[in-house]
Formats: structure tokens, C-alpha cells, sequence
DNA sequence: AAAATAAAAGTATTTAAATACTTTTATTTT
DNA sequence: AAAATAAAAGTATTTAAATACTTTTATTTT
């Protein structure tokens, strides 16, 4: 449902949320070491995060990445929809550019229960929600 | 979750059922223009679900392919894992090659539930569960 | 037996996402 | 002011999935 990027942007949040608390900014170089992605990709997309009010940056010497207070609670929805854009919660389950409840595919009824169900997580999920496992080691950035 | 080529052979399944009773055997152009598809990825997808005992074929002259009784029941959970593996309802939420309970990625736990949903969702609809909307135009195969 | 038809198999190309590389701009440090 | 650092932006290449093309094999029809 995610593309690689999406999934990688939701890591790299999750990072810097992780340094929040130390006032930390993370280069882009420390972030894709930590999450085991590639540079370039990370340093594109998080120029798309920035430009979508997602995350913040500062340039230069001691600059880097960082999450504001009010960003870190914000839902893992604002991060999709910034990458992968709004429709990812609409797409067809086989494949249809227009599926609809007045022109269904076979699986538009049982396929919209999952992808609800998975919005509904997105969305009520934070950045901070997730980031807690991860500070305690109960969950992880890579593997 | 599930690529290109699998959902337009879950396409190609529903279109060969919805000929069952007929007995007719539907050539591969027949179903690429049906379900609205290239002629090369439904060649070479069908080749693998054949080979996979998911449906069957008869070259030559009024050639073609068509399904049984028995494979019009087949949950459409066979298909999937004839075209993209077992491994698509394993895979983790945020691109881990790895991602267990013991070493879970920050979603897991919520992703898990989503990907269940899915998967007991194409363990339970067979082929022609999902036929049956079509062949009463409540749903179709194409849009 | 030969011709026609159509799947099966093999090989090649395109496409879009992912990744790589270079230059510019902004900021801090000296 | 100059140098160093690092993000921002622009451009290019690679990769894997999707699609395209050709040849072989199997089957039916004549």
C-alpha cells in the first residue's frame, strides 16, 4: 500500500522524533545510517517533508533535521499523504484507476474494510505513539 | 500489497470462472481485452497459473483456457501465492526484511492486524464467490 | 502429411520507482 | 570576508516490475 519511500519517510520521522527531547538535529547522512537507507533517497524525501511542513531543517554548519513539539504529535497519516499523497487510501484493490461503490471491483466491499481499517490506524497513530517503542527498546527503525 | 501482474491474474481467474458454465475456453487476447490488460503480462501470468494447477489450458486450434469445477471453489489465496508468493501476507509495514515480534518494527502490532484482515479475506472468497457479483452485474473487472 | 491455430518458452525493451551524482544556496564558524 | 558545513535543487542512472517481441511446441483441422 506504502510505497518504499512512504516507508522510509515514516522511519526517518520516527528518528527525529526520537532526538527531540535532546533538541538534536540528525543530517541526512546520520538518519539513513540509522534506518539502513540510502542517502539520496532519505535526503530527497526529506526535502519533500520539509517542504510539506512535516519536518524541519536548518542549513549549515550544526544544521540538520529536526520535529517541533507541535509535529510530533502529529498522526503518520500527514507523513503518507506528504509522500505517497491522499489517494493511497483509495486505491482499488485490483488494480482499477475508478473504483466505486456504483462500479465495484469483486473485492471493493471486503478490500474497503482493510484499507479503512489501515487509515483508521494512520490516523490515530502519532509520531510520538511510535517513537515510545522505539525509545525503549521495545521496537526498532531497521531489521 | 499485492503487485500489478497478481491483481490482473485475479481478474483473469473471475473472467475464465464467469465462462465456466459455458465451457468456453477464452484465448489470451480475449481476456487481456476483457479485464482491460496487456496482452504480454496476461500471456506470461496465465503461463504460471497454469503451471501452479491454479487454472488450465489447451493449445491449438480452439485452444485456450478455462477452469474447473474444483478451481472455481479455490480460495483466491492460491492465486496470490502462485503469482506473488507466500511471503505477501509476511511482509512488514515499513519495508523490514526482517520484522518478528521478537524484533518488530514500530507498526507491527497494528499492521499485523491489517494484513491478517487481508489474507483471511483471500482465504475465505473463492473464485467464484467473486464471480458471481460479476455474472449478475453487480460488479465488474474492469474500470 | 501439411496447414492453421494457439499456448509455452525464451529473450528483449520500456517504465516508473529508487538511487546516484553535481551544483547552488544558506548558514555558521573562523 | 573567507572558509567550512550541510541542506536544497537539479539532473542522471540503475533496478525491478511490467510489457513487448520472437521462436518453439502442441493440438486440431483439412
Amino acid at each position: 500500500m506504502l510505497s518504499l519511500t512512504c516507508k522510509t519517510a515514516i522511519k526517518a520521522v520516527i528518528y527525529l522524533a526520537s532526538k527531540h527531547q535532546s533538541g538534536h538535529k540528525a543530517s541526512i547522512k546520520e538518519i539513513a545510517e540509522f534506518i539502513d537507507a540510502s542517502e539520496h533517497t532519505v535526503g530527497k524525501m526529506l526535502q519533500t517533508l520539509v517542504r510539506e511542513g512535516v519536518i524541519n531543517s536548518v542549513k549549515g554548519p550544526n544544521g540538520g533535521f529536526y520535529v517541533s513539539g507541535k509535529q510530533i504529535n502529529q498522526p503518520i497519516i500527514s507523513i503518507i499523504e506528504a509522500v505517497d499523497g491522499k489517494e493511497v487510501f483509495r486505491q482499488c484493490g485490483l488494480g482499477f484507476s475508478k473504483c466505486s461503490s456504483s462500479h465495484p471491483c469483486p473485492i471493493h466491499d471486503d478490500y474497503k474494510v482493510v484499507r479503512d481499517l489501515f487509515e483508521k490506524m494512520c490516523r490515530e497513530k502519532s509520531v510520538n505513539d511510535l517513537c515510545e517503542p522505539v525509545n525503549s527498546g521495545l521496537a526498532y527503525l531497521f531489521g
